[in-house]
DNA sequence: GTCAGTGCTGTGCACACGCCCAGCACGCAC
DNA sequence: GTGCGTGCTGGGCGTGTGCACAGCACTGAC
């Protein structure tokens, strides 16, 4: 017997119409907003009835959790798995400078502003999140000899973040202004941080920046 | 005879209702997101009968626009009057860090998403308010020393707008950790590049900089 | 052959929304 | 005192929404 009294027939989570309608809202929410996120848009995009929608997921709030899940595990999982094949500082900006993740995370958020049950939700993911980048992001400056103290690994981390959201964000207005110059900038800085860490590989001493061995 | 067939009657533009109209709608739409921003919402929250919404605002659309410009300018203003007063790299950081006007944008362009009046008031807006701020920046860079090539006006302005909406969005989901650290990170890199503007001011000749002009 | 489980749908309810219209009350101009 | 502009409202229309419920068709277990 199930605990709750409510005995509401759902459809089982490995159906594939099911993922069909994930799949058609994660769209609509990308393309028109989460307003746009409804049962009777998500079943007519996906060629459905507006009821399957119901019939799948008990409230509306359950549909966006669950859309928010998958998405998340599986950025989650993506970047794991790119992080354990190239965990350069290099590849860590490339992997948060794509804009859709960016787009992605704004549109939740937004949302998690009047569906509560989100927010818990998208806050758990967040601090998950926040944590795996910042142990990664960490290692790739240890490797690049950087020290905590000359640039900790949780400011390099929002800043990569933060640029990469506002350049998404404004990606979206068509305000593109000096966004050239920006990236191309962060590359450069980052490929010099990643000069060090080659030449501390290739000898034993430090190179040209023996000058500070007490901030190491 | 106006231009339009439409032939109702709107409300003065000057009208204290109106305004007060506007502001319920403002404080709706920052505690409750865009979404909660209906004209039954609105005048429930400003204890009037939801038909005032539409005789003072031919439309929702109307409404937000209005909503945004007031707010956009009044930004504007406070920005222009703060730099004049004090066009120093920290005061420009405080005033972007404010999470009020992060928070404000946020929500705004999620909005553009599914309102397409809004999306080219607000690109105006960004663009304009972008290009105000870049001039500040980089007459505070000058004033520091610090070479354009070193760092461009535009990459640390993005750098700050970036950082002060990741905080202000982490915030928001009551994420917080890392944020001292960074402002206070941030802070001194600030104060740092003041320094040199000091040291410039008080001896005519560069100080002990002009070594390594070319290094971050 | 029966029967339970499963995917799906027709019907419908209560509610909120944007917007319109006709008209009331009031104050000022003439 | 009449007329007019202005602030405001009762009533209502058409649409979209989340969600419930009863019931259909099909399939595999027994």
């Amino acid at each position: 017997m199930a605990s709750v009294p409510s005995s509401r027939r759902i459809g089982s989570p490995d159906s594939e119409t099911r993922t069909q309608l994930l799949d058609a809202a994660e769209r609509l929410m990308r393309e028109e907003g989460y307003a746009a996120v409804t049962s009777r848009r998500i079943a007519s995009k996906a060629g459905r009835k507006h009821q399957l929608v119901h019939y799948y997921f008990r409230t509306m709030d359950d549909l966006f959790i669950e859309l928010f899940r998958r998405r998340a595990e599986e950025n989650i999982g993506r970047f794991e798995r790119a992080i354990a094949q190239d965990g350069s500082l290099g590849n860590l900006w490339r992997l948060n400078a794509d804009p859709r993740g960016a787009a992605f995370t704004l549109e939740f958020v937004a949302l998690a502003n009047h569906r509560k049950a989100l927010r818990a939700e998208i806050a758990r993911y967040a601090e998950h999140f926040r944590s795996s980048q910042v142990e990664a992001v960490r290692r790739a400056l240890v490797d690049s000899g950087v020290d905590e103290d000359e640039l900790p690994a949780i400011v390099a981390l929002l800043m990569m973040t933060g640029l990469a959201q506002v350049l998404a964000l404004e990606d979206t207005l068509g305000v593109t202004a000096g966004h050239d110059t920006t990236v191309e900038f962060v590359g450069r800085a980052i490929a010099q941080l990643e000069a060090r860490s080659a030449d501390r590989r290739e000898s034993g001493t430090p190179s040209t920046r023996d000058d500070a061995p007490r901030e190491g």
